[in-house]
DNA sequence: ATGAAAGCGCTAACAG
DNA sequence: CTGTTAGCGCTTTCAT
């Protein structure tokens, strides 16, 4: 009736079971299910017995099963950024991870590369597995897709973007006003004529950069030209190629904004190429790794990213815990990082 | 004795189940499970009724539940890296979770920092929640703990480092081979003085480059020199410290060669700082983020994160497919760029 | 082609 | 302090 009692399971494959423990011990399953979930009220004897046969079964706690009978929470969460090789979201990635193993919640992801299907199946797969919460970099324009399954109990945060049509917490960076700092300093050093570099359009972070772009200009009386707006920039490539374009205008800029590390990196190469990199300033978003090695040093609008992780998963582990208050977007502040490149004055 | 069939559920905390969804359909629990699982032989009828239900409660399926009684494969594998925030594991990370995805397979990480004890915490965590395979970049010198785990089904495969005591698939770069190959071509350029900047000698990788090196420089008769070794480099700041000691020394190295990524920024950082990096010749391992904006370019030993995270879970799932060939360490060829650092001649 | 019953590994609710 | 019984949501026999 039961393979269970098997004498020679440790050379089978398979696992031993609470079963196998108990009998293996001389005690009851529940007494087994006790010792193992560190229940108060159990006898030293008792534990002690029950260890030993753990011990020597190679016993597993099986948290799935265990999670059908009790209160349906399986301590996982899922996290789906845009690219994982990306230094944003692995550094987003890191930070969530270190809050979710100190509560022991494991954390399974995915990219989506901007594509909202695979954000969908990805949503499915970890819906599927019963996902405590979820921690969104969405790729989507609108995330009513999990209305359902947030009514049946699954805490979502959006980080990075703010959601567009359904109220949703989220996590994003002041990127307006963090876009509008940066502009703001090159106005101050004297340029006038600042392109912006920034991906699709259909991202929020890239319209909000712009916005607060085209703000500080007019708050400083320059009208934004629009022939000085570079976007839907996806790839490196993208920038080096919008970047040089610029420099060969009749009346190029005197200044650059890259509105995201990638499209940095590229400005970074396109103005080294062209040899005008201590001619033409230069402030990009995000840190970027190559900031502080090149000459001159980049300057930056800083994105915390570890204040963004954690803040996110903090949110949601609140949510997990009841918190009921209305969804929110928190606002992390950036920091403008001076380093050279953003101090260049135009050409007088 | 079964609150399932609430009219009000919609509004009801908690997920339906399969259960409801048969009872809203009329039909069946197992013609929903056909249906849900897309077995064959279900009239087009039925399927309707079950897919309308579905819809209407938003039902989604369980594959904990599932797996309780199906094959005990979880379709989920755990990845444990050292630090997800590092370029070189994240692109491992990445390579593996595409390929995950398409088998629809997902993908739990976690970063282990060098510290054993959380790589065996990560470990419990994981198996506990029935992974089927697990890909480890080592922080424990031995892994013979996971021994029973993999006698019960668990399939194993390391990266990056190569496993110590017990025969464990795995996936490494070819340490010595890159480390010679660089020594090498500094060699060829002329240099005597060649130093070695390594982390722990407790690391597979460490240990290799570090012989690699050696072996090189014996190759061409020159006597490695203890005084140009440092190594339990952990952070970029220990590779600063070390390079500035190296250069001033009575008789400094003309050439470096930083035996991972982080060193190596360290090392640009130090020669930048000193003025020197047009004067000293350095050669990095692993692609460095850095590599190709500063002056002058890094030559650095590439290793194929791609093909190294591609390969492992591609071992880890032929393992799941019933591979039983011995266990293997597969090693992933380097590749030298030559950018412009690594060929700086020594003073005349 | 569809359904009823048993049971996966575990825990909650009750006994003793 | 320990054990028994029922049942989580699903799939597997085995009928019909």
């Amino acid at each position: 009736m039961n393979n269970s009692s098997n004498f020679f399971r440790c050379s089978t494959p398979g696992r031993a079971t609470m079963h196998d423990v108990a009998a293996l011990a001389g005690v009851s399953l529940k007494s087994v299910s006790r010792v193992v979930n560190r229940e108060p009220g159990v006898s030293a004897e008792l534990a002690r017995k029950v260890g030993a046969a753990v011990a020597e079964l190679g016993y597993r706690h099986n948290l799935g099963a265990s999670n059908l009978r009790r209160g349906h929470r399986t301590a996982s969460i899922g996290v789906l950024v845009q690219d994982l090789s990306n230094g944003f979201c692995s550094e987003v990635l890191r930070a969530i991870e270190d809050r979710a193993r100190s509560r022991a919640v494991v954390v399974m992801t995915s990219s989506i590369e901007e594509d909202p299907d695979r954000e969908r199946e990805a949503v499915d797969g970890l819906v599927a597995r019963r996902i405590d919460g979820l921690i969104l970099m969405p790729a989507s324009r609108d995330q009513a897709y999990l209305d359902a399954d947030r009514a049946a109990g699954l805490a979502v945060v959006a980080v990075d973007r703010s959601p567009l049509s359904t109220p949703l917490d989220a996590v994003v960076a002041d990127n307006q006003g963090g876009a509008a700092e940066a502009t703001g300093h090159l106005l101050a050093h004297g340029h006038r004529r600042i392109a912006f570099l920034g991906d699709s359009a259909g991202i929020s972070t890239a319209v909000e950069r712009r916005d607060g772009y085209r703000m500080a200009l007019r708050a400083s009386g320059v009208r934004p030209d629009p022939h000085l707006e570079r976007v839907d920039l996806r790839t490196r490539d993208d920038a080096v190629q919008a970047t040089r374009e610029l420099l060969a205008m009749e009346e190029p800029p005197t200044a650059l904004f890259a509105g995201r590390n990638v499209i940095c990196t590229g400005a970074v190469l396109a103005l080294q190429q062209a040899g005008l990199s201590h001619q033409v300033a230069l402030i990009g978003f995000d840190e970027v790794a190559v900031g502080e090695f090149v000459q001159p040093r980049i300057t930056v609008v800083r994105q915390d990213t570890h204040a963004i992780g954690t803040h996110a998963i903090d949110r949601l582990l609140a949510r997990l815990d009841g918190d009921q208050s209305p969804a929110a977007i928190e606002v992390i502040p950036t920091a403008l990082v001076q380093r050279g490149s953003g101090e260049i004055p135009p050409p007088s």
